[in-house]
DNA sequence: AAAAAATTAGAAAATTTATTCTAAATGAGA
DNA sequence: TCTCATTTAGAATAAATTTTCTAATTTTTT
């Protein structure tokens, strides 16, 4: 009764429990109907909290592991396992990186075009990461902090600062006060001082953190203006005491970093809030 | 050590864990850093792979599990696979994906995690239209043009501001003397008096055109100075009399144009630049 | 510079989990 | 109804994983 050849996706297994459902014995059909309804559980639960729900011997789990070719029932779990992977955001992300930055890395002339190909493919794979990757509550936050601020002022210098300036430009045509903490004559930390708690500050600093927008984080806290961190970790000097922090993962093709996803972000932020208060 | 409440949820574990960060000894920051990164290993692979892909012992996991209140390590994994159980497509994915188009098509009121999905969706048309629609010749000669300059000035305001600021940023860190003609203080003509046949100009501007982008052009061609167009029209002011001209058609979300488009050209010139001649 | 405290590695122990095995139950065929 | 084959439950065993513990190292304090 021993399939020689265990599937080696949840496709094709599924496909083949619904195949031979009715040739199973009956404790069997209970497993395998489990097995269909709740691929989650056979993925991330020990095997007697599965035979517990669905009413069999943990052996029996096994047992049916091995009809379809398995050497037991972890074998099978496996499968599942990937499965959830494959959709999980962050692991698939970084694997897709890796995959195709092997793929660019074999070429090592780097024509103009062969440059942007490389760069538009890894920023539209940066872009389905943050479609993902970024939580709904974190985004309708951000947009009440913004909405309920007096003025939103933006902190972010060297890399980070188009971000920030396109955020106070933005901000300012969908009628929201918004001041860009600019360091003009280093004039950064003077500035800070009339942040309140009446106000919100939108941080972006991405590796190596400058050490004047985590010193505006840090003023922002102490005098009590929610911070909405915009970087690379959750660990960054901006990040941690943040209100909200959204963790960026910008495409990266041979140590240049994009600014692609960090862009989009800012304009959902501010097209949100145009929508919901704006103009 | 022992916070007396350990999180019921991860969100505020990961809170907590950023926040306390800086307390934590070096191996137990090693174990930080790598459980906000890789989330879903920590949900799914056992302590001794976790240990081994973090570079700690076992023993060392645990140790941070109860640092943070947990009885152990599998205690607090429990948390991480709650997320994944909350979040998995127990539907299939195309389903999901069905359910969000039809919410998003019958309700015309866009939360904001329906203008993200739309503007990743529209920026990642607007990539692959980029890589297409750029000429070969254009980068080329583009590079060859920087490349030759003396030193290259950056014209951009309002909207196109950040595209060059973050040339003018990215430039001058693959060695290349770039200026920001920014402007500040209305200096825009007083500065732009300094462009010579030994420079190059490149002007960014998008619908609806700036004067004094326009003004910048019209100086760099009376001066001799050859000037590459970044805009969205063969016919803008700054693209007439422009050796190289860039066409960009960035996203557009109900009026919102992007910017995507426009930064992953300006990187792509930088990256190249960088690969041929700097650094 | 020495002592005390904290941190860490790694082995040992304990626990949990998976698998195998055996005896009992079930069911089919004569 | 008896016999044989199949299936099953549950205990026994084996494997794996987690947790605890100790000695050694590093860091801090005096």
């Amino acid at each position: 009764m021993k399939s020689v050849e265990p599937p080696d996706n949840l496709e094709t297994l599924r496909n083949i429990i619904a195949q031979q459902y009715d040739s199973l014995s009956p404790r069997l059909k209970q497993v395998a109907s489990y097995v269909l309804d709740n691929p989650n559980d056979i993925a991330l639960e020990t095997l007697s909290v599965i035979a517990g729900r669905s009413d069999v011997q943990p052996s029996t789990i096994v047992r049916f592991a091995k009809v379809f070719g398995y050497g037991g029932a972890s074998e099978m779990q496996r499968l599942f396992r990937d499965e959830i992977l494959a959709s999980a955001p962050s692991p698939s992300y970084s694997e897709r990186v890796r995959q195709f930055s092997e793929r660019s890395n074999q070429t090592d002339w780097l024509s103009p075009s062969n440059v942007m190909h490389d760069f538009t493919e890894s920023n539209i794979i940066a872009l389905e990461h943050l479609r993902e990757a970024v939580r709904k509550e974190d985004l309708d936050r951000s947009i009440e902090l913004m909405h309920q601020a007096h003025t939103v002022y933006l902190a972010g210098v060297r890399r980070a600062f188009p971000v920030a300036a396109y955020l106070a430009y933005s901000l300012s045509h969908v009628e929201k006060r918004a001041f860009l903490l600019d360091g003009v004559a280093g004039m950064t930390s003077e500035q800070s001082w009339m942040l309140g708690p009446e106000d919100v500050v939108i941080a972006v600093s991405f590796r190596p953190y400058a050490r004047q927008t985590a010193a505006v984080a840090e003023t922002a806290t102490a005098n009590g203006s929610p911070l909405i961190a915009i970087s690379d970790s959750r660990l960054s000097p901006v990040a941690r005491d943040a209100a909200v922090c959204f963790e960026i993962k910008d495409a990266e093709v041979r140590q240049f970093r994009s600014l692609t996803a960090s862009m989009c972000l800012a304009q959902t932020l501010v097209i949100s809030y145009a929508y919901k208060y704006g103009l």
